[in-house]
Order: C-alpha cells, then structure tokens, then sequence
DNA sequence: AGAAATTTAGACACTCTTGTCTAATTCGTC
DNA sequence: GACGAATTAGACAAGAGTGTCTAAATTTCT
C-alpha cells in the first residue's frame, strides 16, 4: 500500500533510496503535525515504506527527527552559501544587481521547500531541543550572517554603498527584502514568484536609499570619487 | 507556576477567575507543547484547576484552543490599536520619536507574553485551522497594517517624510526595527531591553536615511506648511 | 539460481490521552 | 448555618501511538 503516487513514477528503490524517502516524507510530516502531532505511521504511508523499516533506518522517533534537523540545516546552509558565492561585487547596476541578488535568496533558500521546513521545525520545536537548536544557531546564522555581512563590506570598500556596520546592515538587507512576505511566512505558505520580486524590489530600493552613495539615475548631484577599487 | 505551594498567593476564587486562570495556563502550555503534545492535564496543573472544570468550562481541547486564540487576538489588537495611537504625528526629533515609538510597539506588543503566544500559534497551527487563522489575518494584520500606515501618510504629508507608498513603508519600517530580533523570535526567545532598543535604533536610523527629508540634524527648521490638518 | 540482507504486514504489549461519570467537598450567598 | 452551584479527586472505557517481534516476501549481489 504506497499510498496513490502516480502511475509512471515508480517508487526509488534500494536501501539508500528508501533512507532518502524517509527523510523527505518525514520533514514533511513533522513540519506538517509538529513533533507530537506526528506519527509513524503518517510518514511510513507518505515515504512508501513499511513502519519497521522506519525503525530500522532511524531507530525511534525522536532520532529520525534530529537526523531530519541536522539534514535540513547542512543542505539550507549549502544553498545559501552558493547564493551568496553570487553577491554582485562588481554591481553594473547596483539597485538592479541587488535586487536580483535578493530575489535568488529568497526563492533559492528561504522559500523553497527545505527553508520553509526548517524554518517552522526551528519554531515549532525550538525550545523543547535546546542542544539541537543551539547547533543550528552556530552552523546557521552563526555562520551565513558573517558571509554576507562580508560581502557588503566589500561592496562598501569598494565605494558602491556607505555603511557603517555590515553586520546590520546585512540584516537590514534581508529584513527589507521579506517585508512584505511575513505574514505568508507565518501561516506557512509560499509566496508567488510575483510577491518575491515585488518585495525585494521594494525593499532593495529602500536600502539603496539608505546606504548608497548619492550618484544613482534618478538623484544626480555632486559626487567625488568613482570609487572603483 | 501557582501548584501546590505558594503560601502568599492565594489561588484565585471564583468562577470567573477560574475561566482567566484557565486561558493563562492554556496559552501557555498550547505554545510550548504545541496543540497536539499538550495535554489537559498539564494545563489544569498549571491552572491549579481539575481537569473536569476545564471541560465544564470549554467542552473540550479544540473548543479550548479555538477560544484562546481568539483572546489572543483580541488582546494583541487591543494593544497594537492604543501602541498606534502613540505615533508621533508631531514629531520634535523625527528620528528619536520613531524609536521610541518602535520600541514601545516591540515591547508591548510583539515581544510581550500575548504577542510570543500568538505569534507561536499561528506559526505551529496555523495550517491546520484555515478558517481560525484567516479570521485572525482579517482582525489582525488586515486592521492593523492599515492603522499603521495611515499614520506614515500622514506623517509624510505633514512634510516630514518623503514617502510613496505608506503600506510598503509601514512594513518596512517595522521590519527594520524588528532585523535583529529575529534570530531570537525564531527560537521562542525574549529579547532584553536593550537588545529591542539597539535594534529599534538601528532600524530607524535606516528607515529615515532612506525616507526623510534631506535636511538632516537641524530640524525644526522651515516646514512652510503647518500641516496640522 | 542461490545466499544474504532487507523489507514487509500484522500482531502485540504498553503507555498515554481524551472525555465521561460519580460521589464528596468547597464556595458564594443568603 | 444552610442551601444550591461549582469544584474536586479519582475511576473508567475507548482510542491512538510507540516500539518490538515474527514469519514471509522481496530485493541485491555473486
């Protein structure tokens, strides 16, 4: 009984295939239930799998979920890693290179499948796994926020922004981008493409208001260097 | 918290404090446990009730849920609504009458007890209450957000902002007083005092080099319109 | 094809939780 | 102090979920 998947996809086979699908159907079940809320048998359904090979892969419950945690943080960490490597340092233009440079964030690691997972994990369960959670902090924002906090400091070096603290304005950067999305983001679903854009174009252009140098198309006034680096 | 041994503090009598004592302790054992971990038990213990008054009072566990929710709400707009009638429509300092005024907002209504429960809530069970929570995003964000950027409109139209569009500027303006709050939110946490006042500073900071008039520091110069309305 | 490893369905004991019921106690009010 | 309403502790049945066990079936590798 592997639940009513489509007729041409056939299920993954072999053992490595089966641990996959057992992590996959288990974020979802968890983010979907919430630990308590979640049973066994939900995810055995969801993967394909039968109950005892859950066990036999994972052991019980509660270390299926902790492999899901750390699964989940080691892949979102890797995504946003490869976003950042993508931060315009030589912006032709700037408010349009950052916008877009916020846009891949979002879609590529905030809002995709595996953000979203590990994001309502991380509030749903947070406090009860203190070690688990604190583990996140560290591999997580404890090592993203200092790369992309690095990377405008460059671009400020380089002339392109006027910031003082990179480490907030890096947060400033992506508050400003998600504006608009906090509301979906609390009840759990996904922005449209359309809202993503809307609200890193606003949010960018509000940034670059605060912290760029006074050259941009629209204010041309007196400016001195062009700060090429 | 009020079990077995408090010798100064009375256990509340009466009817009616029972019911408050009950939504207290419900509240808070919903958010730590979340809807499907929590137990009655637990909650009646935390109330210093017994089980069966619970159910003499709420029927039963999702009538009891439904119903905290719902008071949450309530008393979060409540708070929202008199924070916003704070707004500085008249500001002396712009920029130190914003963050104060942001400030004021974190800590009586996002960082307190109702506003951390409530956003847990709707974080962890949102999904599974469509109905409850779209009603919660009518009262509360579709209420609120316009109050908010009402008073941004009409600050900017006194002359003492540039802004285009108040409903992008008021999320925006909260979102940046919020930037370095969110880490802690996402773990369930509290901020202190200070961290809430360094962000608020921060974000404000940002949001008036981004949209106020170019005329920095010396205030309180020529706004040729009085602007009072 | 055949051996070894893995997966499966189902039964099982055990625990926990919900919601009801009852009889005794306490509270609010006169 | 006495009456009616509310509260209490505890027992209870019913249901759900966890984790184990078994024997049969299937897959994988040689």
């Amino acid at each position: 009984m592997k639940l009513n998947v489509s007729p041409d996809i056939i299920p993954p086979r072999g053992h490595e295939a089966k641990r996959v699908s057992i992590m996959d159907a288990a974020g979802e079940v968890f983010c979907r239930e919430s630990f308590a809320g979640a049973n066994i048998d939900m995810i055995a359904a969801e993967a394909g799998v039968s109950r005892q090979t859950i066990y036999n892969h994972h052991g019980d419950k509660e270390k299926l979920f902790v492999a899901i945690v750390r699964d989940l943080t080691e892949r979102c960490n890797a995504g946003i890693f490869a976003t950042i490597s993508t931060f315009p340092d030589q912006p032709k233009d700037l408010e349009a290179d950052l916008i877009a440079f916020a846009v891949r964030m979002n879609r590529k690691c905030i809002c995709n499948r595996d953000g979203k997972f590990l994001r309502k994990l991380i509030q749903t369960e947070g406090e009860r796994y203190p070690e688990l959670f604190a583990e996140w902090r560290e591999q997580g924002p404890g090592r993203t926020w200092p790369a992309i906090a690095a990377r405008f400091a460059r671009l400020a070096h380089a002339g392109f922004l006027d910031i003082e603290d990179p480490d907030v304005a890096a947060r400033q950067f992506l508050a400003l981008a998600n504006a608009e999305l906090q509301t979906t983001f609390m009840l759990g679903g996904t922005p449209t493409d359309d809202e993503v854009l809307q609200s890193a174009t606003h949010g960018v252009r509000t940034f670059v208001r605060a912290f760029g140098k006074r050259q941009p198309a629209a204010h041309a006034q007196k400016h001195s260097a062009l700060a090429g680096g």
